[in-house]
DNA sequence: CCCTGATTCGC
DNA sequence: GCGAATCAGG
């Protein structure tokens, strides 16, 4: 898989928008497993995890069957093993208590005159995605995108969370004066 | 048995 | 770095 920059982006987008693993994986046309291990592995926030691991077995991985191996077979539900190792009850705390939501909002203020400056009367639409790509109620916005950026402003300062309206603007009067 | 997300580890 | 296999809870 390759994972260029855009497709980082949706995969972030999607991961805050409160979309599940598999969601997002088909809207990416990956497994699951590789969205939750690009998104462990780029830092992105852990969500309710059903699950709280006490410890690390570890677990043998999946023969690399060279050679020959006579047989042998991991069960679904391995356990009972003749080794009662003692646990010290390594409880994993789980605060975290909320909102997986709220879209970090943070120094990029976008005034209403930056966004003046910033828009075209024309061009391509905003691709940023609202709602479910899969179901009817899914939506673009639609709003006037950016030059060079497949967002409008509002969603481009979601998209980049380093994103500046300032520079943007810089951008487009360079662009205008072209 | 289905779903969920998390972690590990061979590649 | 990537992701399948696996774990583990509901």
């Amino acid at each position: 898989m390759v994972w260029t920059d855009e497709k980082v982006k949706l995969l972030v987008q999607y991961w805050e928008s409160g979309q599940s693993i598999t969601q997002i994986g088909k809207q990416l046309g990956m497994t699951r497993n590789a969205v939750v291990g690009k998104a462990h592995r780029i830092g992105l926030a852990k969500r309710a995890s059903p699950i709280m691991r006490s410890d690390k077995p570890a677990q043998p991985r999946v023969a690399p069957a060279h050679g020959g191996n006579g047989g042998g077979h991991a069960p679904h539900t391995a356990s009972a093993g003749p080794a009662p190792a003692p646990r010290p009850a390594p409880v994993r705390v789980k605060d975290e208590a909320a909102v997986p939501h709220a879209p970090a909002q943070h120094g990029n203020q976008l005034t209403p005159a930056m966004l003046a400056a910033l828009t075209p009367t024309t061009g391509p639409r905003c691709k940023w995605p609202i709602g479910d790509p899969k179901t009817a109620d899914f939506d673009f916005c639609d709003h006037v995108s950016l030059p060079g950026k497949p967002y409008c402003a509002s969603h481009c300062a979601q998209a980049y969370t380093n994103w500046n309206p300032e520079s943007a603007v810089e951008a487009v009067k360079a662009i205008n004066a072209a």
